[in-house]
DNA sequence: GCCAACGTTGGC
DNA sequence: GCCAACGTTGGC
């Protein structure tokens, strides 16, 4: 069985919300739309199913970590890239050469207490976390350590 | 292959 | 709403 693998999605939630996720079909959605290279990297080659994340509200407002998701596919081809009518279309992505990648999440549980940006960097533990670190890339690795430092402050 | 212009992200 | 950071594009 592969290593179990930790990491932190962003979302406007303007744009898609935790509670939007958690109000899908059996709570499952495709992460798709992203076109990031450095993202996609992330998606296709190391986000495996059965890994698990942390759901973060950027924007104006919310700037906190609200909940959790379990990827319950792996990395495929994003097909919203070729579809001229989705909010994200790339017609130099095609289905013989995909260039852009997605996973399935399942909504997991709501923290009781979002654990805000401010939180995040007023904890020394977690100074050097990918999300602090490298600002702009909608997807993070995490350690198993800022794991639970995380949903231990969100308790 | 360099780099200026441009667009986007996201905190403030 | 501003703007810094930074990724992408495209002319040369």
């Amino acid at each position: 069985m592969a290593k179990q693998g930790y990491w932190l999605f962003k979302s406007e939630p303007a744009a898609y919300s935790f509670s939007d996720l958690m109000g899908e079909v059996d709570r499952t959605a495709e992460w798709d739309g992203v076109r990031n290279y450095q993202a996609r990297n992330y998606l296709r080659d190391e986000v495996k199913e059965g890994d698990r994340m942390l759901f973060y509200h950027s924007g104006a407002k919310a700037k906190s970590v609200v909940g959790t998701a379990l990827v319950v596919r792996g990395g495929y081809p994003d097909h919203t890239a070729w579809d001229p009518d989705s909010e994200h279309p790339d017609p130099k992505s095609t289905p013989e050469k995909p260039r852009w990648y997605m996973v399935d999440i399942k909504g997991e549980a709501e923290l009781s207490n979002p654990v805000t940006l401010a939180q995040i960097k007023a904890t020394p533990a977690l100074e050097n976390c990918s999300l602090l670190t490298r600002p702009r890339i909608s997807i993070h690795p995490m350690t198993k350590e800022e794991w639970d430092i995380i949903l231990a402050m969100g308790e």
